[in-house]
DNA sequence: CTAGTTAGTGTATTATCGACACTAACAAAA
DNA sequence: TTTTGTTAGTGTCGATAATACACTAACTAG
C-alpha cells in the first residue's frame, strides 16, 4: 500500500528530552539506535508521527513504546526543520521534552531490542542527527522555565524533604542556594502541605516530608500569583 | 505529478500572528480568505511549507506573498496538530509570530488578490480554523516574553520617544504603569542612547528621542545582565 | 499673551533579597 | 552509654529594589 500527493511531503517525528533527577545530578534517557542511520549511536526516544493521533500522543506513545515510560509531565519544546537533519530525507521532528521520577524508572529495560540508559546532562556521548542541539535547547528551556513555573516537582517523589527541592534547583540552575534563604522563599509561597511523616533509612536527624498542594498552586495562579525562585 | 509514500503523511502549513502597535493599541495583520474552506473569512497569514525550505524561510515567503512584508522580527511559536483542525485532511501547522512597525505597513494593499487588514487585539473577528486558539497562545507568549527580553522595540521606529516605549508597555501589559518609575527603571538598566534629536509636529512640548543599544545589550546579557520590566 | 498639553524630574516609605552561624536530633561506632 | 558525625531546622540585620506621589518647564495653537 502507498499513499500518493499532489505535491512533495516531509516526514514528521517526534524526539522526546526526558530529564530524570537523583541525588547526584539531573540525567537525561536515551537510547541506542538498531538501525542506519546512525546505528549505534545514542539518540533521543522518538519515532514518526501517525495520521490519527496528536503531536503530544505520538511522543507519549513512542516514549513507552521505546523506554516503557508512561503517565509523564509531557512540554512542546520546539520543532526543528533544518534541511539536511535526516540523510535518508526531508525530516521535520517536533521536540517534546518530559520530566519524570528517575527513582521509578531506574533500570531501563531494553523494550524494543534497543538498549536505554541515563546520562548525566554533564557527560554526554556523541548524539544522532541533530540531537544535542535539542538536547541543549531542551536543557536551557528548563532551566528557564522551572524557576517562574513549579515544573520542578514532577522530577521529584510525592513526598519529598526540602534539601531534595533545594538540590533539585541547585542542579538544574547550577548555583548553591542559601538554605534559610530557600527555605524561607518556599514557605512564604505557601504551596507546601507539611506532612507529619519523616524520611526514613537515614543516619542522621530525619527531615519532614512535603507535598506539592497543586489545588492550592492552581487557585492562587488564579489570582495573579507568581511562582519563582 | 504526484508523490508516493510508504506511509501516510500529514500536510505542513505554517501560519503567522503578525503584531503592530499604533498610538491606541496593539494589533494584528489579518487577511481575507478567497478559497474553501473557510471562503471569505478572517485568517492568519500562513500556507503550505515547500520541501526546499525551512519553517522560519517557509513562515518569510507566506508573508512577504500574502502581506507585503518583508525582514521582520520572527520567532516561533508553537506546533499545532488537532486532529480535525483542517476540514479537508490532516494538516498540522507550524506558528510563529511576527513584531513588526505598524507605521511602515499602514494601509496594507491585497497582494495576492485577498484582503489584509489590521485588527485590534481586542476586537478580532471569527477566524478560520483554529486560529483563534493559536492567536490566543501568542498574545500570551508575547504579554510573557516582553518582560524578560527586550522585544517592545521590534514594535516600535528606530527612534523614539520614552511616553512611546512606556505606552507600548501599557498596551502590551494591560495596565499603567508610573510615569517616574519607569523612566528611572529604564535608565537604570542603560541600553538607550539618548539622541540629540525631539519628536516632530507636536502640539506641545517635544519629547526627545531615544534610540535602543543593540550593541551594549548583547554585551550586558554576555555577563549575565537580566533585562525586567 | 493666554490656555492647553505633555516633558521631565526626586524623595521618602515599604518590601524584598542576601549574607551569615548556631543548636537539635538522630544513628553509628567506640 | 558515651562520643562522634552528619544533617535538620531556625532569625536578624543591612542593602537593595519597588512603589507611591506632584510640581515646574517647554512648547503650540488660538
Amino acid at each position: 500500500m502507498s499513499y500518493k500527493y499532489e505535491y512533495a511531503r516531509a516526514a514528521l517525528t517526534v524526539d522526546c528530552v526526558v530529564f530524570g533527577l537523583d541525588e547526584e545530578d539531573l540525567k537525561i534517557l536515551l537510547i541506542q539506535r538498531d538501525i542506519e542511520p546512525f546505528e549505534g549511536r545514542w539518540a533521543l526516544p522518538g519515532g514518526f508521527v501517525r495520521l490519527d493521533e496528536t503531536l503530544e500522543e505520538s511522543a507519549k506513545r513512542e516514549l513507552e513504546e521505546e523506554t516503557g515510560i508512561k503517565k509523564v509531565f509531557l512540554e512542546q519544546l520546539y520543532t526543528f526543520s533544518e534541511l539536511e537533519r535526516d540523510p535518508r530525507e526531508r525530516v521535520i521532528s517536533v521536540a517534546y521534552y518530559a520530566l519524570v521520577q528517575l527513582s521509578n524508572h531506574r533500570v531501563k529495560a531494553a523494550t524494543d531490542a534497543r538498549d536505554a540508559a541515563w546520562f548525566s546532562v554533564n557527560s554526554i556521548p556523541s548524539l544522532a542527527f541533530d540531537h544535542e542541539k535539542i538536547l541543549s535547547l531542551a536543557h536551557e528551556r528548563l532551566r528557564g522555565k522551572v524557576r517562574y513555573q513549579p515544573l520542578g516537582f514532577e522530577l521529584l517523589p510525592t513526598k519529598f524533604t526540602l534539601r531534595q527541592l533545594q538540590h533539585l534547583y541547585e542542579v538544574i540552575l547550577d548555583r548553591e542556594i542559601d538554605k534559610r534563604n530557600f527555605r524561607k522563599k518556599i514557605q512564604a509561597m505557601d504551596i507546601l502541605i507539611e506532612l507529619d511523616e519523616f524520611e526514613q533509612g537515614v543516619a542522621h536527624r530525619a527531615a519532614r516530608l512535603y507535598k506539592f498542594d497543586r489545588q492550592k498552586y492552581k487557585r492562587m495562579t488564579k489570582n495573579g500569583f507568581n511562582f519563582e525562585i
